[in-house]
RNA sequence: GCCGAGGUGGCGGAAUGGUAGACGCGGCGGACUUAAAAUCCGCUUCCCGCAAGGGAGUGUGGGUUCGAGUCCCUCCCUCGGCACCA
C-alpha cells in the first residue's frame, strides 16, 4: 500500500530543502534570457490572506512557468512597511511603530514562505529600515537639485476640535473627523512637491507599454489634457496693478458669448476688485466657501452659489464691459483659477446665469436653430452667431479665427493646459522617511548634506493620541545645526509619502545590500525593466504613475537608461468578501493558515487560481476548495501506484499520444494568456483520461511513464511541492523545478478523427464521427445520405449546403 | 453625468462566428461499510415524453448571417474609476 497524500509533510520537507539548496537563487551571471516577474510588494499589515494569495500564488506560478521555460527569472518579495496603520498601532495599543512592523513583517514572512514561492529571500527589501530609507532621501535630494521639488502652501485636512491634519482615510463619511466626527475643514500648510506635472505630455506616452487599456485610460484622464486658449480680458481698476486676468478655455469660438466672468474664491485678486459697497458680502462668501467641507463643495447637483465683486473686465473681442463674480465652482487649482462665463454653451454657466438673472447670448446656433432661446446649454458645434465679423463662420472655423485674431492682437495665445497637479509628497506623519531638509535662521532652507543621511527617525517619540505628528515634538530631533554655517537650525517634522517608497523598490531588488548607493548600476541594466508587473488596478493613477514618473526623472538626470519602469502589467482582479474588497482595514480577511493548515498550500495554490479568469477576481466563497484538494488527492493516487499494462492497443495508444501533446500546447498556451483556471481544468481532463486509461490498460509501461512525466511537468508550476514529490517518487533527479519545460510535438496535436455537426436550417440534427481528411463533397455527401437529414428534407427543396472544413455541415432547404 | 469591466445551470465558471453549459462545487441515485466519514461509479439547464425524440434557452428588444453566448444598434442591471476640470 502506497501512503496517503499528506501535504503538511512533503511541503515542509521540499520548502526546506529548497531553502537548504538555495536552488531559486537567482543567478548573477547567466546565459539565458533575464525575465523580472515582479508582484506588487504587500502593506505589512499583519497578516497574509486569501488576497494576498490571489495576486501572489498565479504570479508566482507564472514566474515558475517562465524559468521552466529557461529564462533567468527575478520574482523578488518585499515589503511596503512605512504608512498610518502602524502609528495609530502605536496610539491604540501603545507598540511602536516600529515593533508593530517588524512583527507583522516575521508574521508574514513565515506565512509568504508556506506558499512555496521562488522568492529569493536575500533580495527582500523593508521600507522602513534605515538601509532603504535613506535612499529614498537620497532620492529627494536628488529630485530636490534637480530643480523637481519645491515647497509651497497647500490645503491640508484639518479637524478643527482635534486641532490636527487629517489623512484622506482618516476623513469619514460626508467628511467628518475620524476620531470626533467633527466636520473636516481646509488649512494651508507649507508643503513639499515634486513636479510632476512637468512629464505631464511624457506621462501621456503609453506606445511603448503593454499594459491593460482601461489603465492607460484612467492615466490619461488622470493627466486631463485639454486644447484651448488663454485669453486676456483687460482690467482698469484703480488700485490693482494687474492690467489683465487671463482665463483658460477649450471654446475660443464662444468669446462673444461672454456674459460675465468668474474667479475661484481664493484668487488673489478678489479682495482687491471688490468695491466698497459689496466687501462685506464678498468676505462673508469667502469666508463662507473655506468652512466647506470637501464633500459638501464638490457635491453634484448642489445650488450655484456666487457673488459679484462691483468690479469689471472687457471682453478683448467685442469691448464689452463684463461683471466679475466669484463661485465655489470655479476651482482654484485649474486653469487659472478664473473663467470667461459663457451661458448659452455650458451648463454649469447657464445655471449660475439663471440663478442670478445675468443675461444669456446664443453665439453657437445649432443645426436648424431658428433664432429662439435655447433651453438648455448648447457645447457642439454649430455656425457662430452675434459673433461680429465672425458670424457666418462654423464653430470649428471661428475657433481658429478667433484664436489668430487674439494671437496678433496680443491679447491671448493657442496653450493646452491639464487637470494634474504636482505631487504633494508631504505627510505630518511619523512612520514615514523623515525629508531631508533643514531650516536654518540665517540659510533658510538647506538640504541634508548627502555623508549626512539617513536622516533617522528618533526612537524616542512620544505617540499621544493627538494624531499630530510626533516629529514636531520631539526635540531632539528638531533641533539640529545648520549644515552649512553650523548654526542653530530646525529640521523639517514632515515624513515622505510612502508611494515615494514604492517608486523605486524595484531598482532596489536587483542590488539590495548595496551600502554604496541605491542600486548597484549594472545590476539595474541587467535586469530592468520590469518584464511583468502584476497587481491590483487600485493602483491605476497612484503608485503606477508616481513610479513612472519617478523613473522618467532618474533617466533625465542620468541615474537609469531606461524610461519606463514596467514593460507589460497586468491587474488581477479584486477578492470580495461580505461585498467589500477583502482587506485587514475593513475587517473582513479571511485567513489563509487554516486552509494551508488543512488541506495545504497546493491546495490553496490551485483553489486561488482555479475560481475564474485571474483578471475578474470574485466573491470569495470556499465551497469548491475541496475540489481542488480531491484532486491532488486522486493525482497522487494515479501517479505514486503502479501501472500495468495489459492489452496494448495501437488505436488507443494513438489517441493517448494525441492528448498528451495536446494537453501540453494547452496547458501552455493558457498559461502565457494567464487563464490558470482552464489550465488547471485541463489538467484535472487529461488526468481524468489518464485515470481511465489506467484502469484499461491499453497503453505501454514506457508510453505510461512518459505521459505521467510530462503531466507532473506542468503540475509543476501551480503545485510545486506535490510536483516535486511525485517527480522524486517517480525516479527523477532533483529537481522539478530545474527541468525545462515539456515541448509538444505538433503533428501529434492534429485529430485524426473529428465529429462532424450535421445542422439542418442551423439546427443540429446528426453527428457522425469521419476521418479528419474528409473532403468537402464527401462531407456533404454524407450529410445528405443521413436517414435523420432526409426526414427532414422529405421533398423539400435543397437551397443550399455549406461545409465549414471539419466542423460543420448546414443543409439549408427553401 | 462621463470612462471602463461584466451579466451563461442551484453555485464558481467553460466555449478561434459552427455540438452552449468543459472542469469543479452542490444535489440525487448506487457500490463499499454493522454504521458513518472518506473513496469510487452513474445522473444532474428547463419543459413535454416510458422511450426514441421534440421544443425552449446565454440580462432586454431589434439587426447582420446558412448559422450569434460570441459581431452591430437600443435599453436594463451589477461592479470599478473619475466627477462643477471651464
Amino acid at each position: 500500500m502506497t501512503p496517503k497524500y499528506h501535504p503538511q509533510e512533503i511541503e515542509n520537507k521540499w520548502q526546506q530543502k529548497w531553502a537548504a539548496d538555495h536552488i531559486y537563487k537567482v543567478e548573477e551571471h547567466s546565459k539565458r534570457p533575464k525575465f523580472y516577474a515582479l508582484t506588487m510588494f504587500p502593506y505589512t499589515s499583519g497578516d497574509l490572506h486569501i488576497g494576498h494569495w490571489y495576486a501572489m500564488a498565479p504570479a508566482d506560478t507564472y514566474a515558475r512557468f517562465k524559468r521552466m521555460q529557461g529564462y533567468n527569472v527575478l520574482h523578488p518579495m518585499g515589503f511596503d512597511a512605512f504608512g498610518l496603520p502602524a502609528e495609530n498601532a502605536a496610539i491604540s495599543r501603545g507598540i511602536h511603530p516600529y515593533d508593530w512592523t517588524m512583527k507583522n513583517i516575521k508574521n508574514m514572512r513565515r506565512q509568504l514562505r508556506s506558499m512555496g514561492a521562488i522568492y529569493d529571500w536575500n533580495r527582500e527589501v523593508v521600507t522602513c529600515l534605515p538601509g532603504y530609507y535613506k535612499w529614498t532621501q537620497w532620492f529627494f535630494l536628488k529630485f530636490y537639485h534637480a530643480g523637481l521639488a519645491y515647497r509651497a502652501k497647500a490645503p491640508v485636512n484639518w479637524c478643527p476640535r482635534c486641532q490636527t491634519v487629517l489623512a484622506n482615510e482618516q476623513v469619514v463619511g460626508e467628511g467628518f473627523c475620524e476620531r470626533c466626527s467633527a466636520p473636516v475643514t481646509k488649512k494651508d500648510l507649507q508643503q513639499w512637491f515634486f513636479r510632476i506635472t512637468r512629464y505631464a505630455e511624457e506621462l501621456l506616452d503609453h506606445s511603448r507599454l503593454d499594459w491593460p487599456e482601461r489603465i492607460k485610460i484612467m492615466q490619461t484622464n488622470w493627466v486631463g489634457k485639454s486644447e484651448g486658449a488663454e485669453i486676456s480680458f483687460r482690467l482698469k481698476h484703480a488700485g490693482v496693478e494687474e492690467k489683465e486676468i487671463r482665463v483658460f478655455t477649450t471654446r475660443p469660438d464662444t468669446v462673444f458669448g461672454v456674459t460675465f466672468f468668474l474667479l475661484a474664491p481664493e484668487h488673489p485678486l478678489v479682495s482687491r476688485l471688490t468695491t466698497l459697497e459689496h466687501k462685506t458680502e464678498v468676505t462673508e462668501y469667502v469666508v463662507w466657501c473655506r468652512r466647506q467641507t470637501e464633500y459638501e463643495r464638490v457635491a453634484v447637483g448642489r445650488e450655484k452659489t456666487g457673488v459679484f465683486l462691483g468690479s469689471y473686465v472687457v471682453n478683448p473681442m467685442n469691448g464689452e464691459n463684463v461683471p466679475i463674480w466669484i463661485s465655489d465652482y470655479v476651482l482654484p487649482t485649474y486653469g487659472t483659477g478664473a473663467v470667461m462665463a459663457v451661458p448659452a454653451h455650458d451648463e454649469r454657466d447657464l445655471e449660475f446665469a439663471r440663478k442670478f438673472k445675468l443675461p444669456v447670448r446664443t453665439v453657437i446656433a445649432p443645426p436648424g436653430w431658428t433664432g429662439e432661446e435655447l433651453t438648455e446649454a448648447y457645447g457642439g458645434s454649430g455656425t457662430m452667431v452675434n459673433s461680429g465679423e465672425f458670424s457666418g463662420l462654423s464653430s470649428e472655423q471661428g475657433y481658429e479665427a478667433i484664436c489668430d485674431s487674439l494671437e496678433e492682437k496680443g491679447s491671448g495665445r493657442r496653450t493646452v493646459v491639464y487637470r494634474l497637479r504636482d505631487w504633494l509628497i508631504s505627510r505630518q506623519r511619523y512612520w514615514g522617511a523623515p525629508i531631508p531638509i533643514v531650516y536654518c535662521d540665517r540659510c533658510g532652507i538647506v538640504p541634508v548634506p548627502e555623508k549626512d543621511l539617513p536622516v533617522l527617525l528618533p526612537s524616542d517619540a512620544e505617540f499621544r493620541p493627538t494624531g499630530e505628528s510626533p516629529l514636531k515634538y520631539c526635540e531632539s530631533f528638531v533641533n539640529t545645526t545648520c549644515p552649512r554655517c553650523s548654526g542653530p537650525a530646525q529640521r523639517e517634522t514632515d515624513t515622505m509619502d510612502t508611494f515615494m517608497c514604492s517608486s523605486w523598490y524595484f531598482l532596489r531588488y536587483t542590488s539590495p545590500k548595496t551600502r554604496v548607493a541605491p542600486f548597484n548600476h549594472s545590476k539595474v541594466k541587467q535586469w530592468l525593466p520590469v518584464d511583468l508587473y502584476t497587481g491590483g488596478a487600485e493602483h491605476a493613477v497612484m503608485h503606477l504613475f508616481y513610479a513612472r514618473f519617478f523613473i522618467k526623472a532618474l533617466k533625465d538626470m542620468g541615474l537609469v537608461e531606461f524610461d519606463e519602469p514596467f514593460t507589460r502589467l497586468f491587474n488581477q482582479g479584486t477578492i470580495i468578501y461580505r461585498g467589500d474588497k477583502m482587506s485587514k482595514s475593513r475587517g473582513n480577511v479571511v485567513a489563509s493558515d487554516e486552509y494551508v493548515a488543512s488541506l495545504g498550500a497546493d491546495a490553496v495554490r490551485g483553489y486561488v487560481m482555479f475560481i475564474g479568469p485571474w483578471e475578474l477576481g470574485g466573491e470569495w466563497n470556499d465551497r469548491g476548495i475541496v475540489g481542488i484538494s480531491r484532486w491532488l488527492n486522486r493525482v497522487w493516487g494515479l501517479v505514486t501506484t503502479g501501472y500495468t499494462s495489459r492489452v496494448v492497443n495501437p488505436g488507443a495508444e494513438r489517441e493517448f499520444l494525441h492528448l498528451t501533446h495536446k494537453t501540453i500546447r494547452e496547458v501552455t498556451a493558457d498559461l502565457e494568456k494567464f487563464r490558470f483556471n482552464t489550465m488547471l481544468s485541463g489538467l484535472m481532463e487529461f488526468s481524468n483520461y489518464l485515470s481511465r486509461v489506467k484502469e484499461s490498460g491499453v497503453v505501454s509501461s514506457s508510453l505510461w511513464r512518459e505521459a505521467i512525466a510530462y503531466f507532473v511537468l506542468l503540475l509543476a508550476p501551480a503545485a510545486p511541492h506535490l510536483a516535486e514529490e511525485l517527480w522524486n517518487k517517480t525516479g527523477h533527479p532533483y529537481s522539478i523545478h530545474n527541468q525545462p519545460w515539456p515541448e509538444y510535438d505538433e503533428e501529434l496535436t492534429k485529430e485524426d478523427e473529428i465529429t462532424l455537426i450535421i445542422q439542418v436550417n442551423g439546427k443540429l440534427r446528426d453527428k457522425v464521427l469521419v476521418p479528419s481528411s474528409i473532403s468537402d463533397m464527401e462531407a456533404k455527401g454524407l450529410a445528405l445520405s443521413r436517414d435523420r437529414v432526409k426526414a427532414y428534407i422529405n421533398g423539400k427543396k435543397l437551397a443550399m449546403v455549406i461545409y465549414v472544413p471539419k466542423r460543420v455541415v448546414n443543409v439549408v432547404l427553401g
